[in-house]
DNA sequence: GGTCGCCTGGTA
DNA sequence: TACCAGGCGACC
C-alpha cells in the first residue's frame, strides 16, 4: 500500500507505541531482511532506545538514543504490527524489534521487498529525495525547475523520487488526472500553468488519501485500476499503458499532451 | 529512458 | 499456470 500517505499513517500508528521503549532484541525472521541488517548490526542494536521516528517521503528513520539510526522501506507490502508479550505476530512477519517490556513491533512484508538497515552514530542516510510535496518552499516555480531538465514523459518523472518525495505510481496517475495533463506530455515541456495545476492537484490527492482509505478502489480511485470505466469527467473509457516498466492508467479524452 | 531482479501472494 | 502487483536499484 504505501504511498506517502500510507507511511505517514504507518508512521503515526506506531511512533507514541515506541517512542522512548528500549531494545531488547531484533530478529530476522527472511533472509531479505538480514542482507541490509546482517548479525552484527542486530547485535549492536540491543539495548539502544527509540526515540523520535521521523519520515522523508515513503521513507522512515527511527532516531536512536545512541545517535544512529535504523532506516526502514515499506517498498511495495511492508506494515507494521505492534503487539504485547502474548500477542501472535503476523503471519507474513519478516523482524520483529522485540523491548525490554515484551512488547514488539513486526515487520510484516509479504513480499519481503523492504528494508530496515542501521546507520551509524550522526550518519545521515542519504536519500536522495526531493522537496516533501507540503513543503511551502515547493512553489510551482521550483516544482518546474525540478521537471525541467526530464525530457521524459510525465509520469515516469513523477515517480521519480527527487522530483516530489512520496509519491508512488497510484496518486503519481491519479495527480495527472486531476490536473487534465496526460502522462505521455514531456516534463521539460509543460507550461507554467500546467505545472502549477500539477502540483495543486498532486496535494489534494495525496490530502484525500486518507479520507478515502475505507472505499474499494472502484470509489476511491478516478484511473488507477479502471481500466474499461468511464472517466469521472467526461465518460471515456480510462485506459491502461506500461511506461517505465510500470502501470498507468488514465483517461484518453480529457487530460491533453 | 527501457528492462530485469528482488520476493510472495492473489487473481484470472 | 501465468500474470500482475502501490518500489526501486542495477544494468544497458
Amino acid at each position: 500500500m504505501p504511498e506517502l500517505p500510507e507511511v505517514e499513517r504507518a508512521v503515526r500508528a506506531i511512533r507514541s507505541r515506541v517512542d522512548g521503549r528500549a531494545i531488547a532484541e531484533v530478529r530476522v525472521l527472511h533472509p531479505a531482511l538480514a542482507r541490509r541488517l546482517p548479525p552484527r548490526h542486530r547485535r549492536a542494536l540491543r539495548g539502544d532506545r527509540i526515540i523520535g521516528v521521523d519520515r522523508r517521503g515513503k521513507h522512515q528513520l527511527f532516531r536512536l538514543q545512541s545517535g544512529r539510526t535504523l532506516h526502514v522501506h515499506f517498498r511495495m507490502t511492508g506494515w507494521w504490527q505492534f503487539g504485547r508479550p502474548r500477542d501472535a505476530l503476523p503471519e507474513h512477519a519478516r523482524a520483529v524489534i522485540a523491548f525490554r517490556d515484551g512488547t514488539w513491533l513486526a515487520f510484516e512484508d509479504p513480499r519481503a521487498l523492504g528494508s530496515i538497515a542501521l546507520y551509524e552514530r550522526d550518519v545521515e542516510p542519504s536519500l536522495g529525495l526531493g522537496p516533501e510535496p507540503f513543503d511551502r518552499a515547493l512553489t510551482p516555480a521550483r516544482f518546474r525547475m525540478l521537471l525541467a531538465p526530464r525530457r521524459t514523459p510525465i509520469k515516469p518523472a513523477l515517480l521519480d523520487q527527487r522530483m516530489i518525495a512520496g509519491l508512488g505510481n497510484i496518486y503519481a496517475a491519479e495527480a495527472l488526472w486531476r490536473a487534465r495533463i496526460s502522462p505521455f506530455a514531456e516534463s521539460s515541456r509543460l507550461s507554467m500553468a500546467r505545472v502549477s495545476r500539477l502540483l495543486a492537484a498532486v496535494r489534494a490527492v495525496l490530502r484525500g488519501a486518507s479520507g478515502a482509505r475505507h472505499l474499494d478502489a472502484e470509489q476511491r480511485f478516478a484511473v488507477y485500476d479502471r481500466l474499461g470505466r468511464p472517466c469521472r469527467r467526461c465518460g471515456a473509457a480510462i485506459q491502461s499503458v506500461g511506461q517505465a516498466g510500470r502501470t498507468t492508467y488514465y483517461c484518453p479524452r480529457c487530460q491533453s499532451r
